[in-house]
DNA sequence: ACTAAGTGCGCG
DNA sequence: AAAGCGCGCACTTAGT
C-alpha cells in the first residue's frame, strides 16, 4: 500500500558551518542527523529528493526553497513549520492545541520576512538548531495525531505545498510585455513625462478641473484641499471619493473622475512600476502564504494581487507558449452551500451561474437581487438593498444561512470560529475584550454600551465572512496543489521559454494565482494537456474538500496568449 | 527630515 | 462615506 513518505528534517548545524539533515519516519523514533557542508547541500538535496521523495521539513520555505530553485531543484513535498505552527496553535479543532512557542511565531510585519529573511528563517538564530526543529516537528506531528480526523493534516500539507508553489511562481515570474504595457500607458496618459511631471492628459484635466471650480491652484491629489475647493464651488459632498462624486450633477465631476482614473494608473502601475518590477520580461512578486488571517495569500511588492483589469493584456505569453487561464465563478457561495450541506443552495449552484439559480429558487426576482442578497449574506449586510434582501434567503437556504449566522453569533460573543479544514479565526484582542467588559460594568454609560455593541457586530461580520472566505481559500489551495501535481507529471517540452528560471524553462508551470483564478504558462502544444490538468484538479479539490456532497464548481477556462478578459 | 495615520482605489 | 468581508500601495497630512 501507500506508505507515507519519510520526512527529512532540516536544520542549521550549531557547531560547524553547514546543515544537518535527519531522515525519519515517526516522531517517536531516534534520529541521527547527517552533516552536510554548505557547498554540498544542493547535491545532497537533489539526491535525496530523487531517492526518497521525502516531505522536506524546514523552518520556513520562504528562505529555504528559493536557492534550491535557482539551482534547478524542485521539491515535491514539504512541511513548513512556521506556517503549520500558526495553524495548529490557533485551531479550535484540537482540544489541546499546539503550545505556542515564541520561537515559531512569525513577525507581525510580513515585510520583515521579505526584507530580512535570515533574521527569522533558517539561519544561525534561535529556533533553527536541530533540537529545536525536531522538537517543533514532533510537537506538530503529535498535534496532528490528536486531531479527530485528517482534515488538519490535509490543511497543513496544502499550506506547505502552497508555500512551495509561491516560491516557484516568484522564481518563474509572470510573463509581462513591456511594449504592450507602454502602449496602454501612452494611449491613456500620453508620452512618458519627465521625472516629477504630470503626464500631458492629467495636466490638462487639472486645468479643466480648476476652471470648473474657479480655482486655478486646485490640487486633486490632496483630498482635504480638493474638498474645500468643491465646497467653495457649491458641490456639497462629504468626501472626494468617486462613488459619492458620481452621483453629483456638476461639470467638474467628469474631468475629476477621469483624472482620478488616470492618476491611479500613473502612480500605481505607470512607467516607474514597469522600471521597478518588470525585468527580463517577467513580473516577480513575492507571495506571502498565510499572509491573510483567513488563509488567503497576501503579496508584497508591485501589488501583485491588484493588477488592474486594464493592464491584463500586458500579461503576455512567450513566443511559442500560451496561457491556460481559469477562474471559478462565484466560488464563495458554492463553498458555503457545500460546507453547510445545504442541498437547496447546491441545487441553485448547479451550472455556471449561481445567481440565476437563486432566482430559479424563487427567493428573489432578478439576478441583480440574487447577487446583492448572496453577497449580503456572506458579508453581514444589515441595511440598504442588500440587507433588505438577505432575510429572503433564510427561508430558501436555511442550512447555509444558519451556518453563517452561527459564525456571526460566535464572533459577537468573543468566540473563535473555524474553516472546514480547521483554520481558526484570531481571538478577540485586548481592546475588544475590555470594551465589552466595560459595557457590562455597573457604571457603564449608554455610549459605552453602544460602542461595545458596534464592535461586537463588527467582529460578527468578520467571523461570518471568515468561515466562507477561509474555506474558499482552502478549496483554492487544494486546487493549486492538484494543478501542480498534474503539471509536474507532464513531459518536458522541446521548446524553452526564454525568460523563466532554470527549474521551469522547459515545462508547464503556474504563473499566477489570485484567490480563485490561475494562469498556467505552457508550451503551445501542451496547452490541451495543461487545460485538462487544471480542470481535473478542480474536480479533485472539490472531492477532497467536500467528500460525499454534490456541488458544482465550474471553471471559466481558456487557452490564449494574453490574460485580457 | 522622518514616521504614523488617514484617504482613496485597485484586486478578489 | 460604500449597504457589507479580506488585502497592498501611493499619496498627503499631522505629529514628532
Amino acid at each position: 500500500m501507500n506508505r507515507p513518505p519519510p520526512h527529512v528534517v532540516v536544520a542549521r548545524d550549531a557547531d560547524r558551518p553547514g546543515w544537518l539533515l535527519a531522515v525519519t519516519t515517526a516522531p517517536a523514533q531516534d534520529v541521527t542527523a547527517e552533516h552536510v557542508r554548505e557547498d554540498a547541500l544542493h547535491d545532497r538535496v537533489r539526491a535525496l529528493e530523487h531517492e526518497l521523495a521525502p516531505r522536506w521539513t524546514v523552518r520556513s520555505l520562504r528562505s529555504f526553497y528559493p536557492p534550491l530553485l535557482a539551482a534547478g531543484i524542485r521539491l515535491r513535498r514539504a512541511h513548513d513549520l512556521l506556517l503549520c505552527h500558526a495553524i495548529l496553535r490557533d485551531t479550535p479543532a484540537l482540544s489541546e492545541p499546539l503550545t505556542p512557542s515564541p520561537l515559531w511565531v512569525r513577525p507581525d510585519q510580513p515585510e520583515d520576512l521579505v526584507a530580512q529573511p535570515g533574521l527569522f528563517d533558517v539561519g544561525p538564530d534561535a529556533g533553527s538548531d536541530l533540537d529545536e526543529v525536531l522538537a517543533q516537528w514532533r510537537a506538530q506531528q503529535d498535534a496532528l495525531d490528536r486531531a479527530p480526523d485528517g482534515r488538519l493534516a490535509l490543511l497543513c500539507a496544502a499550506e506547505s505545498t502552497g508555500a512551495l508553489i509561491a516560491e516557484e511562481m516568484t522564481a518563474a515570474g509572470l510573463p509581462w510585455s513591456r511594449a504592450v504595457h507602454e502602449g496602454i500607458l501612452e494611449d491613456a496618459l500620453g508620452p512618458r513625462p519627465l521625472r516629477g511631471a504630470r503626464p500631458a492628459r492629467m495636466a490638462s484635466l487639472v486645468r479643466e478641473i480648476g476652471e470648473c471650480l474657479g480655482d486655478a491652484e486646485v490640487n486633486p491629489d490632496s483630498p482635504p484641499r480638493l474638498l474645500r475647493a468643491l465646497h467653495r464651488a457649491g458641490v456639497f459632498v462629504e468626501s472626494t471619493s468617486k462613488w459619492e462624486l458620481s452621483d453629483i450633477d456638476h461639470p467638474v465631476v467628469a474631468p475629476l473622475l477621469e483624472y482620478k482614473r488616470l492618476a491611479r494608473l500613473f502612480t500605481a502601475n505607470g512607467w516607474s512600476w514597469l522600471d521597478d518590477w518588470v525585468r527580463g520580461g517577467r513580473f516577480r512578486p513575492v507571495y506571502l502564504t498565510g499572509g491573510v488571517v483567513t488563509g488567503r495569500w497576501a503579496s508584497s511588492g508591485g501589488g501583485a494581487l491588484q493588477i488592474p483589469r486594464q493592464l491584463r493584456p500586458a500579461v503576455h505569453a512567450d513566443p511559442g507558449w500560451v496561457f491556460v487561464t481559469a477562474d471559478v465563478a462565484q466560488l464563495e457561495p458554492r463553498v458555503l452551500a457545500a460546507m453547510s450541506h445545504d442541498t437547496a443552495m447546491a441545487d441553485a449552484a448547479r451550472g455556471s451561474d449561481l445567481y440565476e439559480g437563486v432566482v430559479r429558487s424563487g427567493a428573489v426576482a432578478s439576478r441583480q437581487e440574487a447577487k446583492y442578497a448572496v453577497l449580503g449574506a456572506m458579508y453581514g449586510a444589515t441595511t440598504g438593498e442588500s440587507g433588505r434582501l438577505v432575510p429572503r434567503l433564510r427561508t430558501v437556504f436555511p442550512r447555509a444561512m444558519a451556518h453563517v449566522d452561527a459564525a456571526a453569533r460566535t464572533g459577537e460573543e468573543g468566540g473563535v470560529v473555524s474553516t472546514l479544514l480547521g483554520r481558526g479565526s484570531p481571538r478577540p484582542d485586548e481592546a475588544w475584550r475590555s470594551a465589552q467588559s466595560r459595557a457590562g460594568d455597573p457604571g457603564a454609560g449608554g455610549a459605552d454600551e453602544a460602542r461595545a455593541r458596534s464592535r461586537a457586530r463588527d467582529r460578527g461580520r468578520f467571523t461570518r465572512n471568515f468561515v466562507v472566505q477561509g474555506t474558499a481559500a482552502e478549496w483554492a489551495l487544494l486546487w493549486l496543489a492538484e494543478i501542480r501535481h498534474r503539471l509536474m507529471a507532464l513531459p518536458p517540452a522541446p521548446v524553452s521559454a526564454p525568460a523563466s528560471g532554470p527549474a521551469f524553462d522547459d515545462r508547464p508551470h503556474l504563473a499566477l494565482f489570485l484567490h480563485d483564478e490561475v494562469i498556467v504558462h505552457c508550451p503551445a502544444d501542451q496547452a490541451g494537456a495543461a487545460a485538462e490538468a487544471v480542470r481535473a484538479a478542480a474536480e479533485a479539490a472539490t472531492a477532497r474538500l467536500f467528500p460525499g456532497f454534490a456541488i458544482d464548481v465550474p471553471l471559466d477556462l481558456s487557452i490564449r496568449d494574453d490574460a485580457a478578459t
